[in-house]
DNA sequence: GTGCGCCTTCCAGTCGCGGGAAGGTCAAGC
DNA sequence: GCTTGACCTTCCCGCGACTGGAAGGCGCAC
């Protein structure tokens, strides 16, 4: 099977297909005219990555977790172990956007929203020390509770675009 | 005032106010000996861009919002539809965050996390059809009830770290 | 004069691809 | 046999928003 039909059978683009090839998260034999060739259980590997990738794990976490899924003496629990991680991120990615949402939507309310140009938005932006929220200087943005030990990641959690 | 104590001032590194210089977002005068020199309305610019950004503002929002900022003639209606699409951005993506946490909710609540290598998650990954969410294969992900015409963007609304 | 801390520029890397160029291959149609 | 078009290959560049580091200049205290 060539990239293009392992494209539309895994829901990937081929362009990514070689990209995962690139960095070695997957494999693929080749054909005599040079062209990659992928068989049945590649075409498994392939759509198990793209829903990994779509729950919101990194290609990291994709290699970690393919390499169980092909582990045939794997613990479950180390599965579990990484999706509950996971959680724990977008849980805390959640609460970080809530937070966001909250400080925004107060700006928001309190803005007549007309021709003048009188606007706590910008003055919130502006920083008059009259924002209630998390907008002074050196503070924690909002929701997160704790100094959160984040895995040296700036905060992102991206998913792939479905098409 | 110098780079480093502008930095001090506005809560932004060094490297990102040279950044933001590099890419005509502000600027900034220089002393005789070719050091940046900062006035108090440029501090009070940096500190807008970072209390933007903290908020989930893309550097070219920032462009837009700062030169609301320094119109004295703005409409506040203009910062608001800025603001009020932000709020719907993030809005998805707390949705879409909140359907990913669900799917795989469900996933590690039916995994046992034993020693055994039985294991629903990596099941579902491997897309055995007994996947109950949206992990199948051309379906659009979870939570967003429309195709969101979402501004040519793939998932994201990234929020610098604070530190 | 020498050490330290600050400043400057430039280059490279991050993450996960997408776009596009330049060229090879294959099957169908004439 | 020849062309056309769809497919494949590799390669390099770009995104957003920075961060890290190298190499070298400046300022001030000792």
């Amino acid at each position: 099977m060539n990239i293009g039909a392992a494209a539309r059978r895994s829901g990937l683009p081929p362009k990514t297909i070689r990209y995962y090839e690139e960095i070695g998260l997957l494999t693929a034999s080749r054909a005599a005219n040079g062209y990659r060739d992928y068989s049945e259980a590649d075409v498994q590997r392939l759509g198990f990555v793209q829903r990994a990738r779509r729950l919101g794990f990194s290609v990291e976490e994709c290699r970690q977790l393919l390499s169980l899924y092909s582990d045939r003496d794997r613990a479950s629990a180390d599965v579990k172990a990484i999706a509950l991680e996971k959680l724990a991120e977008i849980d805390r990615r959640i609460e970080e956007l809530a937070g966001l949402r909250r400080m925004l939507g107060q700006l928001v309310e309190s803005c007549h929203g007309d021709d003048r140009p009188d606007c706590p938005i910008i003055d919130g932006l502006a920083g008059d020390g009259r924002a209630g929220g998390g907008l002074a200087g050196g503070g924690r943005a909002a929701g997160a509770a704790d100094p959160a030990a984040s895995a040296g990641a700036r905060s992102g959690t991206s998913v792939p675009a479905v098409r």
